[in-house]
RNA sequence: GCGCCCGUAGCUCAGCCGGAUAGAGCAACGGAUUUCUAAUCCGUAGGUCGCAGGUUCGAGUCCUGCCGGGCGUGCCA
């Protein structure tokens, strides 16, 4: 946890300071967080104590209860067993936490601490000529949170769709096409290029000539071979189109798109550095790196055809990225299966003396996983993302006209509840682990899911609507003495630290699970205390600056995880 | 074979640098709606943290071995 900006906890190093003889960070990064409330606010375990004297760390936890005496925002330093346990004036607390919040508003969680740093991030990438199927959820939404996360900490970040538009499989598309289709390029539809793709792996198993049939086909098509590069040039601009559609209902726009295509013209460069370097040689009619000194399979630059390969591309443009942005790390959001190839080009790089290969990272994730038949887009079994976004929106339709049939903007609404289901899902899974796909699951609205979380906004908003007027300026906080407001303004203080630890992770599920703890408590709250009291107008205002200050954290929140926080549903 | 990742309640998952009594949701059962949106809340029940060792004052968390699952392991990406 992060606590250089916990005022709290620096009032308790500097209380133990002088009796510990110890430095006051020092002490700090002791202090910990209890779990249970009534085990005080923040607790100093004396086990390393006990260590350093040879004693009893529960002997010394009571002795520094009775030496100490509280002060400052402290009210009460207590023993229990080996933890120092102290309690902080809640009133202070209260008041400090949901000040920062409202004092701050879109920008709370935010920080300048990535200023002046660039980040480049490689995520989504589908593959042209295939469908936009569930699996590339998965890389969209985490590199899009990802990239939030670290614009929230101040860095300049560049996002890059790196394009499978290049490769082998074009060849495979290519001969698909020249054999079993009839109709004009122009007038293929996306689907109609899957199915012959689908079509080209059944019967490619059969007939292995089929393959080296495609390998030519994509060699003559690196070569600039005009009618070859005509039809790539047809496939690309249908799934482009595709995509774009995609992109827009998940509201991800992502700042370039350049496939592995556009590093055509730079392998060449790459190649002879690499030769020149003496890193390059010859092994089985290939060109490759031997990496066996590293403990690695050799890395395959060129086919013993002298075509490229998928490594190729990524060494050329990693060097073109860095030759264009200068970036501090670039992160490559892509799963988990490509640990081994990202691995060999960062040490080529590494190989290669180029500095910056020490600040390129894989951030790979885990896939869907699915109950019954392995899902594979080369046998045609696939479940298209549109698919899925199209019925998790058919579904908050549903639900919406059941529940508020009234509603103005359902469109808009049942557009970001769906697709911000599908969203939530998918980020509340740690990133490393594999996710079972359960239609059931990632349809559902209820429990640990996105529309909880707008629920728990739009009541939020619902309540200020109904009160209509602004909150003044000069709000008691100090009525807010209940024991879940406390502990609701703990929670808050809680957020700027989980976005700096979800971004140095790369980790957006921790985002999400702590908005459910947000709402969570948050509804909790509701149920048992209303808001909104004529006869009490100074604590009406203190709860709404509460609730306020709830919903802008929420706000925040959803927006870094790519959902659009919603006022009504 | 070797390498990487994963294994926590019936199911799906949290669990921070090793710290106090391992937490949620779903499903099950029982309650709550004259009151700010019940897409909610409260309660009950449910655990040998895969297994066996080790390190430590202390292990779900670290180390070793084994078992189970996923992925990778030279001309796919």
């Amino acid at each position: 946890m992060d606590r250089s900006l916990d005022t709290f906890i620096k009032e308790i190093a500097e209380l133990l300071g002088t009796t510990l003889q110890m430095r006051g960070a020092d002490i700090a990064s002791l202090i910990e967080r209890p779990q249970k409330a009534n085990q005080g606010d923040y607790a100093l375990p004396c086990f390393f104590l006990g260590k350093e004297q040879g004693r009893n760390p529960v002997e010394i936890a009571r002795e520094l209860a009775d030496q100490l005496a509280p002060a400052g925002s402290i009210e009460k330093i207590a023993a229990a067993g080996p933890y120092l346990n102290f309690f902080v004036n809640r009133i202070a607390f209260v008041g400090r936490a949901i000040g920062a919040v409202i004092k701050t508003g879109a920008t709370y969680g935010h920080s300048t601490v990535g200023a002046g740093q660039t980040l480049v991030l490689d995520y989504s990438s589908p593959n042209i000529a295939k469908p936009f199927g569930i699996g590339h959820l998965r890389s969209t939404v985490i590199g899009h949170a990802i990239k939030k996360l670290h614009d929230a900490l101040g860095y300049k970040t560049i996002g890059i769709n790196h394009l499978g538009d290049w490769g082998t499989q074009f060849g495979s598309m290519i001969v698909a096409y020249k054999k079993w289709s009839d109709k004009p390029a122009e007038e293929l539809t996306v689907s109609e290029l899957v199915a012959l793709y689908v079509k080209f792996h059944a019967e490619s198993e059969a007939d292995p000539a089929l393959q080296d049939a495609a390998r030519a086909a994509f060699k003559k098509l690196e070569e600039g071979d005009p009618e070859h590069v005509a039809l790539w040039e047809r496939f690309k601009a249908d799934s482009l189109k595709e995509f774009d559609r995609i992109y827009d209902m998940l509201g991800v726009h992502i700042d370039v798109a350049s496939g592995e295509s556009f590093f055509n013209d730079k392998m060449g460069g790459t190649i002879k550095r690499l030769k020149a370097a003496g890193l390059a040689t010859e092994s089985e009619g290939a060109l490759i790196v031997d990496l066996e000194g590293h403990g690695m399979p050799p890395c395959l630059l060129l086919k013993s055809d002298g075509a490229t390969l998928y490594a190729t591309r990524d060494l050329a443009a990693a060097e073109y990225r860095y030759q264009t942005y200068k970036f501090d790390r670039m992160v490559y959001v892509h799963g988990q299966e490509q640990k081994l190839h990202f691995k060999q080009v960062f040490k080529v790089l590494e190989l290669l003396d180029r500095e910056w290969a020490h600040g390129l990272v894989h951030a790979e994730f885990g896939h869907y996983r699915f109950k019954d038949a392995k899902m594979s887009t080369r046998k045609g079994k696939t479940i298209l993302l549109e698919e899925v976004l199209n019925k998790a929106i058919e579904l908050a339709e549903k639900i919406v006209t059941e529940k508020n049939p009234d509603l103005e903007d359902k469109t808009n609404v049942c557009r970001a509840v769906g697709i911000g289901a599908i969203i939530f899902a998918d980020l509340s899974n740690r990133r490393k682990r594999d996710v079972e796909f359960d239609w059931d699951r990632i349809l559902s609205f209820e429990g640990e899911t996105g529309p909880y979380l707008q629920y728990a906004h739009v009541r939020v908003c619902s309540i200020e609507r109904k009160w209509g007027k602004p909150i003044g300026p000069d709000t008691n906080l100090e009525l807010l003495t209940e024991e879940a407001e406390f502990q609701l303004a703990k929670k808050l203080a809680d957020f700027p630290p989980t976005i700096r630890r979800a971004a140095e992770q790369y980790e957006p599920s921790l985002v999400s699970t702590y908005l459910l703890e947000v709402a969570r408590e948050f509804s909790s709250y509701y149920e048992a205390h209303r808001v909104l009291n004529e006869a009490a107008p100074d604590l009406t205002a203190a709860r709404l600056t509460l609730v306020a200050a709830v919903r802008q954290t929420l706000a925040n929140g959803l927006r870094l995880l790519g959902i659009e926080p919603l006022s009504e549903m």
